[in-house]
DNA sequence: CCTTTGGATTGGAGCGCTTCAACACTTTAT
DNA sequence: ATAAAGTGTTGAAGCGCTCCAATCCAAAGG
């Protein structure tokens, strides 16, 4: 910078505001360090800059586990809004490890990021309430309970809850009394979809057949329980699975056994992500829109960054059924 | 840091030594420090640090584009190295843009990284060696000409041009002959196993039923393509897709118009991505080794920054084969 | 008892930038 | 002519940290 200036006949203080945009700079002199500045291939320290600045404009962003499409076009939402205000982000990866979440956090907070995105975090309570302390944040895709929820986090999920329910009303519809769902494990959304299909049964009338198995949140994670199922006496007639990858995974196994979909076992996922639109899946599913959620996501930092909201907020998106060739009536 | 310092009893060089871990500390003062640093909730500035210390420990990734789960594993791989390496990465979306890749770059060169990977980036020659000058730079599976190498950087790349022609290799060896490609377009590795295939076509004897398509890199490019062919007197008894997303597409459209795979048509894709995995896609494909491509791109820019190496060096990995269920002979 | 040694601690300069009050010019009003 | 009010420009302080040279202190050596 110094030598741009020297090179312009300008003082640093010059450089700094043309570089800046400030309007208030003649437009010979503008040019001239403009014309400095290319020839020496200057280009400013953005560490430096924020420093002094005391601001980032950076935007933390904590996922889950980047290998999932869902995810990552959430945090592809949460980039497209980001850059239309003026924002940066940065994103670290999860994978599927609390520990690695929390260092995580840590290291975005000493970036000192100026919002902080946790997508489908499987940070607990406590860790979120020492978190909003220190720096805005906003939970997507994931729940910590409501009405219970914590301190100064938004929140932004599609209604789980109500979409398993859809997806057992789906079921019971096409006549499935035997409806089984292979959960998330310790997944963050696990809970809340667990208790939609629970609900769902229940308002069906199918209270005693409720039947929830350990899943996961990947292919491999429905192998087991696939195996269990089909070992037993009376197997369901359908299955809801936690999320999309999940249920690709129990198609494959369940074509490992010669169970036919629909025909043999009715199969539903949940994300709608693209490989259940592939025609050879076309797997039924629930749809999240999750470019909208990244957006509402950046929207949410943005008020309490730019407007200075200080009350949490709360948007529950409606989740939508998304009816393919997975599900049929029940075999006889 | 000045508050701990105090609260501590004891200087802010003293807290900065403790802080970092440096052994000339008494046990008894780190302790105090230590304990006032918690107390106060310290946390130190990274962007203080970095400015101090003239260096950032950063990596900067850009990456074509993170909804393939191709490019995602590569990142992951990255990371890993990059962790295990004592530095963290910085991910930047280029979304298949290369005028955002350009200003990704500008925004990680500003960051002060002290590498960069390019990852299947669409820049140019020249952006390339612009960029070079800056910073260490390692491009990981695209290619920009061999031996015409560019410049400083290093170069990580499966061998699409042999991968191209162990697909065409497998394909006449089950009898194909007008066997056709559907590009990626002005993809970064489009080039290069547009070569292969011809060179294989050539190779069997089949030069003159070369027949090369316009494609793109996801599920939607491959339509147009396919309804042309189809449309035609005597479609391609196989189609080998630039890579397993567009092969997803290719596999849809076929479905639609009641082509049986293989049956009615052979499919090859690239990648090894996990939807190629899924059974009832089981697509044949070329596995490219992601994980160790990330983490030999992080090992070639260590090289450079810890131990000095200053000529560019280039690791071409061999492709393998992988045959699932969409190849077989061709109808009659 | 004084010097030497070496480990522990500290003051202060400096990293590259922003920002604000102050200053130098012009232009306009009086 | 002089004061008032802009415009442009600049010097210097400060952002939170690191790191070097200098200092301090206690133990060891003469």
């Amino acid at each position: 910078m110094e030598d741009v200036a020297e090179r312009a006949g300008v003082s640093r203080a010059l450089v700094s505001l043309v570089i800046n945009g400030s309007p208030k700079v003649s437009e010979q002199k503008r040019r001239r360090v403009r014309e400095a500045a290319r020839a020496l291939g200057y280009r400013p320290n953005l560490m430096a800059r924020s420093l002094a600045q005391q601001r980032t404009r950076i935007i933390g962003v904590l996922v889950n586990d980047l290998r999932n499409p869902f995810f990552a076009e959430v945090v592809e939402g949460i980039e497209m809004a980001a850059e239309s205000g003026e924002f940066g982000i940065v994103v670290l990866n999860g994978r599927r490890d609390r520990g690695r979440e929390l260092t995580a956090v840590e290291t975005l907070v000493q970036l000192q990021v100026e919002g902080l995105a946790l997508v489908g975090a499987q940070l607990d309570g406590d860790d979120l309430d020492e978190i909003t302390d220190i720096v805005p944040t906003v939970v997507v895709a994931s729940d910590f309970g409501w009405p219970v929820d914590h301190s100064g986090a938004d929140t932004i999920v599609t209604d789980g809850r109500r979409g398993a329910e859809l997806v057992v009303e789906h079921l019971v519809s096409l006549g499935h009394e035997r409806i089984l769902h292979i959960d998330g494990a310790g997944n963050a959304s696990a809970a809340e979809r667990r208790q939609g299909y629970r609900r769902g049964m229940e308002a069906a009338g199918l209270g005693e057949l409720v039947d929830v198995r350990t899943g996961g949140d990947d292919e491999a994670a429905a192998f087991a329980a696939i195996d269990e199922i089909l070992a037993e006496p009376v197997p369901p007639t359908a299955v809801f699975a936690f999320n999309d990858l999940l249920a690709a995974g129990v198609l494959d196994r369940l074509d490992d056994a010669g169970v036919a979909v629909p025909g043999g076992m009715s199969l539903v996922g949940f994300d709608n992500t693209f490989i259940s639109a592939l025609h050879h899946l076309a797997l039924t599913t629930v749809n999240q829109p999750r470019l909208t959620m990244g957006r509402m996501a950046v929207d949410a930092l943005l008020e309490r960054l730019n407007d200075g909201r200080d009350e949490p907020v709360r948007h529950t998106l409606e989740p939508e059924l998304v009816v393919r060739g997975t599900t049929g009536p029940p075999r006889p």
